[in-house]
DNA sequence: CTATCAATCGATAGCGATTTTCACTTAATT
DNA sequence: AATTAAGTGAAAATCGCTATCGATTGATAG
């Protein structure tokens, strides 16, 4: 490999990392909700910590499986609730923005994308120097990389505006 | 606008390019529908053509819409049918690898994802280098920036396994 | 140009993921 | 402990997408 005078860093977070993290998250949620004016209830502790716990980025179904063990009578309804909630209230994050509906690109060209958080509008970016990472079989850990997309958080112009206006109850 | 001290190489796609590229793809559909043994139906030349004259990254539902202009007999299955099999012949791309279920992540702070194409397994990752794009209001065109989320498409090592012996033979 | 066969298409039923509705708890506040 | 607002479970409704099945169309041989 040619050295590089940018060769970026790409780390796996620890599972020591995880585990503080865990602790310090539930540690702190009953004030958090507190402070939010969001109930405490049983379900929502126990969906962050099946969250929490989880390595890998789990969907409502395996989290509501994770969590049946501890509240055998919780519905499925209530998981997809509690995660969005959580999710609002800034105590967690979905992967997938874009996940309603299948999205298509005619640009077969490796190419990034902007995506406005409110309106879920992409546009195409080029970004040449993330490619760099993608030679010829890098690895990180146990994965064989192939290349990379790159979804920017955003908020376009029009959003923006609405956003100022009315910051309440709108639909993302 | 917002006075910029160091503009990242970060760039929208410029509406020439796009011009150009459309037509190169829509001149060489045919051809390569042919290379590839696919039927040539007026139903795939619309989509096709729909998908490069957008500038968003539309939807099923959307590209329904924008057809059904030329093709007004056109069913919703075939728009979906369609621009799957587009993307299997390479002709297109799904912004959304992991779009069949909404996927959470508890881990709030800033951070990265490498995804397995093969089994959709997501494993949390550091890149502090790409954070520093998004420093106070960072602007592209008419998007304020906010993060970034890096997707890494990877191969885990047991789909690596997977994907050398049960694939007979792959063409990029 | 036409016959033939296989691929593709349109309409609709079906399915899985998510959301909504509503009567009934439970948590937070007083 | 009582009051009130919020949250929950169960079931039904919705939404995006896929499977099925005749009808139609494209490609090729004649």
């Amino acid at each position: 490999m040619p050295p590089r005078t940018h060769e970026p860093r790409l780390q796996l977070l620890s599972e020591q990392w995880r585990e503080r993290y865990r602790s310090r998250r539930m540690a702190d949620f009953v004030t958090r909700c507190r402070e939010k004016g969001l109930a405490v209830t049983p379900q929502r502790v126990a969906i962050l910590k099946a969250l929490l716990t989880s390595g890998d980025h789990p969907s409502a179904e395996e989290i509501y499986t994770k969590v049946r063990a501890e509240q055998p009578m919780i519905s499925l309804a209530t998981v997809h609730r509690t995660l969005e909630t959580l999710c609002e209230a800034g105590e967690a994050g979905k992967v997938t923005l874009l996940h309603d509906a299948a999205r298509y690109d005619g640009n077969t060209d490796s190419h990034h994308h902007v995506v406005c958080i409110r309106c879920h509008r992409v546009c195409d970016l080029e970004a040449p120097q993330f490619d760099r990472l993608f030679k010829d079989g890098a690895t990180l850990g146990e994965f064989v990389l192939l290349d990379c997309s790159v979804e920017i958080r955003a908020l376009c112009k029009r959003c923006r505006k609405a956003a100022a206006t009315s910051m309440h109850h709108r639909d993302s």
